[in-house]
Order: C-alpha cells, then structure tokens, then sequence
DNA sequence: AGTATCATGTAAGAGGTTACATGATTTT
DNA sequence: AAAATCATGTAACCTCTTACATGATACT
C-alpha cells in the first residue's frame, strides 16, 4: 500500500497531543478549539476521520472506555511506530523555505517538544536553525522593499514592512526563549 | 445556480491582482511563486483552474493574445461584478475572530487596498479596527498565560508567548503605518 | 421541561497538492 | 545540442469544510 503516505500537518498536531496524555476524540476537539491549534483545523468533520486515518497507518491505538451510560468515549493513544513519526517531525529543523511557506509551522513543532520531552540543548539548537532561517529570510525580501518603496501604491510596502518586522521579533523571541530555557 | 458561492482566500488574491493590471496565468503564477502570496498557493494546478472558475462566474474577463509564434498568452482582466465582490472582500473590517483562525488574512487584504484605489481614511479605519481587534485577542489570551506558566512542560508557554508578541507586533505596525499614510 | 453539553460520527462537495504532459523559444 | 524558461493545462488523490444526525446526561 502506497497510500496515506503523507502525514499531514494536522495528524502531526493530533499526534503529539496524543504523546502528552491519551485523550478522546472530543478532547482533541475541543482542545483545537480552544487554543491556538484552531488555526490548524476545526470541527469533528476533520478531527475524527484523521484519527481513523492514524489508527489504520499504526501511529494510533485506541480503546473504548466506557463511561456511565452509554457516553463510551475512545481513547487514543500514540503507539511507538507514532511516537518514532512524530520525533522525525519534531526534530526537523526549520528552514528558509518552510518559514516562505508558513512561519506558523517550526512555532507548531516547538509548542509540541514536550510531548517527546526533547532535551533542552536540541530545543535550543532548533532555536538557533530558527534565527538563522529568519535572518536569511529577512536578507532575501530586502530588494523588495526598495522595489515596492517605488511603487506609488503604499500598500504593499507597508504589507511587507509587517513581514519583515514579524522577522525581526521571531528572532528576539527565539533569544529570549534560549535563555529562558537555558535558565531552568 | 448555488453552486460556487463562495470565493476562496486565492480567488479573492487573483481577483486582486488581476485589478491591478490585467495578467496572464503566468503571470499570476510566478508572482505567487516569487513573493510572500506564495503562503496561499502553489503551482499552476491550482491557479489555472482558478481562473476558469472565476471567469465561469463572471468575475473575471478573459482574451487571447497571440504572442511570437505559438505562445499565445491567455490575459485575464477584472469585471465590474468581479471588482464588486473585490470591494466587498478588502472593506471587511478584521475582526477578532478572524485574527484567531488566521492573521496572516487582514494583511493580504491591506496589501490589495491600492486595487480599488481605496481612499486613505478607510485604510486607516481598518488598521484602527486591526488594533483593537489584536488587543482583545491579547487579552483573551492573558488566562492561558498564567495557566501554561504552571506547567513543567516550557514549551506549549514560549509558543504563546510568541504569539502575544505578534500580536504587540502587529498593533506596533499598524500604528506606524497609520502614520506612514497620513504622512502623505 | 427545555437547553446545553458530552460524545461520536457520516455525506456531499469543493479545492488544493503532486505529478504529469505538451510544445515553442531563448539561453548556455 | 542541451537545458532552462515561457505558457498552459489535466488527472488522480486526498483532505477539509459544511452540514447534518444521533442519543445520553447535566444543568436551569
């Protein structure tokens, strides 16, 4: 089978969620919901068929607890074949191309290392991959910027200025979380 | 017909573009690929067929112009229902729901203002409607900060510390580009 | 008694990703 | 002569969105 090859940046999320504590179908539901993790998905019509999905490729086992009545609720939890796919995400490192795709993803996999409890110094070194990432990133748009100062439409410097500044403080935030890591 | 009803974040851009200047596929496809709008799509299997649903839906024109040889280039142009539905978009003011699903939204839609020639003192009612929407997802998120502060688990907190300063970011930004346009 | 929450799911439709395909022209 | 670029597209596959559906329990 050659299918399903592909890991999703959702079944990667529900997938370190699982490593933190096993949890129910409507756990990660309205953990999505009520966090960040919105960005990445929203209500049970993606959340349960990728569970399903992540069950039937092995990265998920689940059990049915049954509670009183008939609220039986599953329980998933990540299986070591799970646990190996999420560390191989986990310990990806960020780069240029993914920051020019979406920033939002190397954020993910950070908020995630305590599910496979990284050791603090390769936290740090992804901290670093980061800023330097970002720093190219930010030396690549600087043509832009004289070639949209040109422009009589302000708008898309202005948009670009906010990118660049998004830049500069993903840097300065990845200083300070070095030390407060360090600092532990 | 109610099928198609809604517009996609990428049609919305094209829709953009296209009243800047009319443009090509090729046009729009390596402009996506070459800049930050690379974030909303990728590749000619998508853009193409958005095309041909935007001008199956009437908002956008098409014409052959026939180039050297056989590199007949196919231009696409806005019509007055596409410039419509354009306007309707860019004047939605951002809210606080949509900074929670994605930020990145208010910002592609500031950056296309200059398509309809949107007039100074609605850009700058956006940006003061971007501030206080950024300042109330910041303080929506002060509980969490306290209750991720009491975790073992470090990272889950950098992240939204991340966050938060994006958002300090964002209000930053919008106050400089405030004054960057009045400025004019 | 009625509403909200717990808890899980399915079905239809649409759009995006990846990969492939074609052919001319320009550059090396 | 070969490779890159211009230029447009299609097909398969998959995932997500939206909406609907069900039934028990807890709350007011």
């Amino acid at each position: 089978m050659r299918r399903n090859a592909k890991v999703t940046t959702l079944e990667h999320a529900l997938l370190g969620l699982a490593a933190q504590q096993p949890r129910s179908g409507y756990d990660f539901k309205t953990l999505f919901e009520s966090t960040a993790l919105r960005q990445f998905s929203s209500s049970p019509g993606s959340i349960y068929p990728a569970l399903k999905r992540l069950e039937g490729r092995g990265l998920l086992a689940s059990r049915k607890e049954p509670g009183a009545g008939d609220r039986s609720r599953r329980i998933y939890e990540v299986t070591p074949k799970g646990k190996q796919a999420l560390r191989s995400w986990l310990e990806h490192p960020a780069t240029v191309g993914e920051l020019r795709l979406d920033l939002r993803l190397p954020l993910l996999r950070f908020s995630l290392f305590g599910s496979i409890n990284m050791p603090m110094d390769k936290a740090v070194s992804f901290l670093e991959g980061l800023i330097a990432a970002a720093k190219q990133f930010q030396v690549e748009l600087n043509p832009s910027v004289s070639e949209l100062a040109r422009l009589q439409d302000p708008y898309p410097g202005l948009a670009l200025d906010h990118g660049i500044r998004g830049l500069k403080e993903l840097q300065e935030w990845s200083r300070s979380a070095i030390e407060r890591l360090k600092g532990d």
